[in-house]
DNA sequence: GTAGGGTTAG
């Protein structure tokens, strides 16, 4: 084995006054494997002094040297060594258990159990047998084999083997998710679930399918036991199953008296930030910023921390920072670009993510399934039709991608609102999958963008069927009838709800200013301030009128939240957004205003925010449900495309 | 000295 040139000589001066003792020697050896200097442990091993021979120590850290270089001929000299010497098969449960672990590891299974095989169980210690037997379960959970790390365990068990946390640890990653719930038992019943490690693990795993179980166990624990990895755990499970107000709930529980002793690093902040993202919680967003500027000095090397700040800025309205840390990136993955070409997109500028997708691909990175959604959710808030044709068909004929239910769904939305209604009804009956509640409902979304009744009621039966209690499908289908005049409609649709006990989502925008948030909710007087907000939205819809008279039209949308019953009275909507933006009019003086809604922009309030980012001189920068509106001189960054 | 837990984009 020959010394790796580059590094021996770093090595070299460490050990030039060491002593030639066998110990020392083999200490060299171990201490040269755990730095990962795995060829200069080799040639240690190999060159040195033959006589005396390598000490016993040294021997499992030469196997998990060859291990990592993927040395199988290593690993059988050192096997052949470690019997002569009489340390197997089962004296040095150290050695023993490196081999069961690398052979594992090496994908020579039946090795693994022909030395398992070999020991002599009765006369095994208990511990040396837990560690033989755990080193082969991890081996085969490796190796991606829940049955056999199950069969080994069942062996385990019938040998009187002890089982530790170490082997639960290992098995719960691996077993069937109707099977965690058995292990956690166990775990309770032998006082493990008590260790910190093992508790880490199950909410690991009970995060995969969702956060109830997991944050059931991370209660459970006792404060004092929650170490970091478990305060990651639990927060992962939150920001991964869309409890963004959890995640920082959570958080700053963790920053605060639960967390003490405790710092995020950037495991944390990865799911916190991806959290403030869904939120729009900005200020939240910004103190991790600082935070990792002045406690994470090297977070620029971290990939997926700085694709969730490039995330979150591109989703919380600050698109040039998103730029910029993308540009000062040392490297970027896929996920730095799909993060920013979907930023683009949900500004409006299709062009400019479509600029950046090609950049991308001429740079070698072939895009995958998300980066697709990315781009053709561009192109359908532009309205780049050709565009979102092309690229979809590059998506089977140029990238191999076969289109998800996510992608027909932008394509419905971009047929549809582009106004082709037709061919995006064509486009679901020719999918190769059955549509789900999404598809329909952007085809939904379409026919009430382009009042089409008899094209709407069937996009509507179908979307009932597939999402009988999502009542943002029975609201849209009742202001289609609302903007058509149909007003039994409206009643039938009214009634339905009813009777299934639907209610809509209540609308709610907020706004941030000092560092708080101030939320409102559509006709909401709980504001401290709110007799002053009233008075100006009141003010500035009668200068809208005037201004607008006769051109605003009806433009649809006022059935969507607070009390539509209303719709026939006069044209005051105290929708939550218009609400929102009057505060900020009220408390800054001319930095631009930025709000984020729950649910979409209506035509109402679009045409309010349009005129009076002229007649106040104001720019206003609103997330909606869907994408971000930027009102400025009395137009909107939309185009009134949304 | 051996076996080993948490991470992003739509």
């Amino acid at each position: 084995m020959a010394a790796d040139p580059s590094t021996s000589t770093t090595a070299a001066p460490a050990f030039a006054s060491d002593a030639n003792s066998t110990e020392s020697w083999s200490a060299r050896v171990r201490s040269l494997t755990r730095l990962g200097r795995h060829r200069e442990a080799l040639a240690l091993l190999r060159d040195g002094d033959p006589y005396p021979p390598p000490h016993a120590l040294a021997l499992p850290a030469a196997v998990i040297s060859c291990t990592a270089l993927s040395l199988p001929s290593g690993v059988a000299q050192i096997q052949a060594l470690g019997y002569k010497r009489g340390l197997l098969p089962s004296s040095d449960a150290y050695l023993l258990s490196a081999l069961l672990s690398s052979h594992s590891r090496l994908g020579h299974l039946r090795r693994a159990h022909q030395l398992l095989d070999e020991m002599p169980l009765a006369s095994t210690p208990p511990t040396t047998l837990r560690t033989a037997f755990n080193s082969l379960i991890s081996g085969c959970a490796m190796h991606a084999l829940p049955a056999a790390c199950f069969a080994i365990f069942r062996r385990m068990r019938a040998a009187g083997a002890p089982f530790d946390a170490v082997t639960l640890m290992t098995l719960v990653p691996a077993a069937p998710h109707t099977a965690v719930p058995q292990l956690h038992a166990l775990a309770g019943k032998t006082g493990l679930a008590a260790e910190t490690t093992v508790a880490n693990c199950l909410i690991s795993v009970y995060a995969r399918r969702g956060a109830g179980l997991a944050r059931q166990v991370f209660d459970e624990m006792p404060v004092a036991s929650r170490d970091l990895v478990s305060w990651n755990a639990v927060i992962s499970a939150h920001a991964q199953n869309g409890l963004a107000v959890d995640t920082l709930d959570l958080y700053g529980r963790m920053r605060g008296h639960d967390g003490v002793g405790v710092e995020p690093d950037a495991v944390t902040l990865v799911g916190v930030l991806s959290s403030c993202a869904h939120l729009g919680a900005r200020s939240v967003g910004r103190g991790v910023e600082r935070y990792m500027q002045e406690r994470l000095p090297g977070f620029r090397a971290n990939l997926q921390l700085c694709n969730s700040l490039i995330n979150f800025h591109a989703r919380c309205g600050s698109l040039p920072q998103a730029q910029q840390l993308f540009n000062e990136m040392p490297r970027r993955s896929i996920v730095s670009w799909t993060a920013l070409i979907a930023g683009y997109g949900m500004h409006g500028h299709g062009d400019v993510a479509v600029n950046l997708f090609q950049t991308m691909v001429s740079e070698g990175i072939r895009p995958d399934n998300v980066a697709m959604v990315g781009l053709l959710s561009a192109c359908s808030h532009a309205g780049l039709y050709d565009e979102g044709r092309k690229y979809f068909s590059a998506m089977e004929s140029a990238y191999n991608l076969r289109p998800t239910l996510e992608h027909y769904t932008c394509m419905v939305d971009l047929l549809g609102r582009a106004g082709r209604l037709e061919e995006a009804r064509e486009l679901i009956s020719s999918m190769p999958m059955p549509a789900d509640g999404a598809v329909w409902g952007a085809l939904l979304g379409a026919c009430k963008i382009h009042k089409n009744v008899e094209m709407g009621e069937e996009a509507f039966e179908h979307v009932i069927k597939l999402e009988p209690t999502n009542a943002g499908y029975y609201v849209l289908m009742a202001n289609i009838y609302t903007d058509t005049g149909q007003l039994d409609g409206v009643v039938r649709i009214r009634a339905m709800m009813r009777e299934r006990g639907l209610k809509k989502e209540p609308g709610c925008s907020y706004i941030e200013h000092k560092g708080r948030v101030h939320l409102f909710m559509a006709d909401d007087h709980s504001h401290p301030q709110a007799k002053r907000i009233y008075e100006l939205v009141i003010k500035l819809e009668q200068m809208v009128k005037e201004k607008t008279d006769g051109t605003a039209g009806t433009e649809g949308g006022r059935a969507v939240e607070g009390h539509s019953q209303k719709a026939s009275g006069p044209l005051i909507g105290f929708h939550s957004e218009k609400l929102a933006v009057a505060f900020g009019m009220l408390n800054t003086d001319d930095s631009e205003i930025v709000v984020i809604k729950n649910l979409r922009v209506c035509g109402d309030c679009h045409t309010f925010l349009k005129t009076v980012s002229a007649i106040a001189n104001r720019a206003f920068l609103v997330r909606d449900a869907s994408r971000f509106h930027r009102f400025e001189g009395g137009a909107c960054s939309c185009k009134d495309y949304w």
